[in-house]
DNA sequence: ATAGGTCATCATGACCGGT
DNA sequence: ACCGGTCATGATGACCTAT
């Protein structure tokens, strides 16, 4: 695999939830996305860094790694995916053993994509089904999929989206006081501004959730960091408002 | 029962290895004493208050807090205390119902000597056998139990002690930067500098654990802090250089 | 190749019998 | 009364199967 895993540096078993992860932090989400109750707070001011020791004393910053990793139970089962993405996501990988930063942006892209795919999606069972984010199996899947606009689950949809500023709402800033604690997010995780539309709608599936709430404010501290580093263009192959017209369930 | 556990606030059960704990500190205890290198380090600069929804989040801080209310493995079995013993802490703890302050000092100064009891057991111990904490059980009860100075496991001998400085070593001092961390020892529990010996021996049990290096800086600063209420003076029945002559386990 | 299920392993704490 | 053992419960992660 010779990868690591997005959330706690361990080896990774492969690509989980849409994300390089280890067995462990694979199971961590895939069980703690359908039992959100079970967190309970951090005593850390949501700042835990995750590592591969202490990635089970903190389940809220777990949690809240695998989401900024980009990690969605309903988006990017790798299985379902065409040829098109594998090939496009092993050139990637491949591309970055000859050259580190393009490596690492086009992890970012990758997982900015599936981010923002996943988004998308929640955002359209929210508009739609009121908050339940238990029912995405619920949604129509094969009449999507047989719509004219059925490829949607090949390509990613990240570039030239404008973001609609409706859901933003100012979150209080991280407080920078703490000089013990090292940046959450290391540089070569890169977070696009146009991100900040899915920031949103992943917000309003967990937003419920007080641990979860310094989500969004962490990913904008992240996005004004940005290095120089340029994301890779993945392509654009459909528009984006067509995502928001028909819910799509990848998995399954 | 009536009473809250020392470590984590609930309800106590009872009186478990030397001080009022609940259920839960008492089996964690008892579980983690005979298995230290089950504890990881804790990432919070070993400064997590503990209560009874976080105890379990931190075993390094939770086992810290268990020494520094005074448990120990060896000493302090209730159902093996004198009469006068009981009657003791008992009329300590019901005069506490009338006088919150003599009632804190009480528990205090009963924490206190049975900590300085234990830690002068765990010095004779480590004074003859090494080091060895696991090896309690080998010391010659019954001998010791049958000499002139045997009526040692009846009281305390926390008063008119003149602490030998041998052990004594400068450990760096608590970090009293961070402001959103409130004090880890409540001012109620007071640790008089004549403790300190007992703190040093303490640390000879635990000091190969890293963890648990920080205890005696956080101790002399707790004996720094000092309120003006007195410990209520138990009475002394013996001298304690006997304690260091006669090695004295109080289990079984 | 991954998603989901299974299950061995471990930590926890309520409970009970012996002392 | 406490101590130590027991065991039900839940969390974890390695392994397996279906796709
Ligand atoms: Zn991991
Ligand atoms: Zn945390
Ligand atoms: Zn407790
Ligand atoms: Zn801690």
């Amino acid at each position: 695999m010779n990868q690591t895993c997005r959330v706690c540096g361990e080896a990774a078993a492969g690509y989980h939830f849409g994300a390089f992860t280890c067995e462990g932090c694979k199971s961590f989400f895939g069980r703690t996305y359908n039992n959100l109750s079970s967190i309970s707070d951090c005593k850390n001011s949501n700042q835990c860094v995750i590592n591969r020791k202490n990635r089970t004393s903190c389940k809220a910053c777990r949690l809240r790694k695998c989401l900024m990793v980009g990690m969605s139970k309903s988006g990017s089962r790798y299985g379902r995916r065409s040829n098109w993405f594998k090939i496009h996501c092993l050139l990637q990988e491949q591309n970055g053993n000859n050259n580190n930063n393009n490596s690492a942006a086009a992890a970012a892209a990758l997982q900015a994509g599936v981010l923002y795919q996943n988004a998308m999606i929640h955002h359209s069972f929210l508009g739609s089904a009121g908050g339940g984010h238990k029912q995405l199996k619920q949604g129509s899947v094969e009449d999507v999929r047989s719509t004219p606009d059925s490829m949607l689950d090949d390509g990613f949809y990240c570039k030239s989206v404008s973001p609609p500023n409706s859901e933003k709402e100012s979150l209080s800033p991280p407080d920078s006081e703490k000089e013990s604690v090292s940046p959450l997010f290391p540089n070569n995780i890169i977070f696009s501004p146009f991100l900040k539309p899915a920031v949103a709608a992943d917000l309003g599936v967990f937003g419920r959730l007080p641990l979860l709430s310094s989500l969004a404010a962490t990913r904008e501290a992240s996005a004004e960091n940005q290095q120089q580093d340029e994301p890779i263009d993945l392509s654009v192959k459909t528009q984006p408002s067509a995502l928001k017209q028909a819910p799509l369930d990848l998995s399954k």
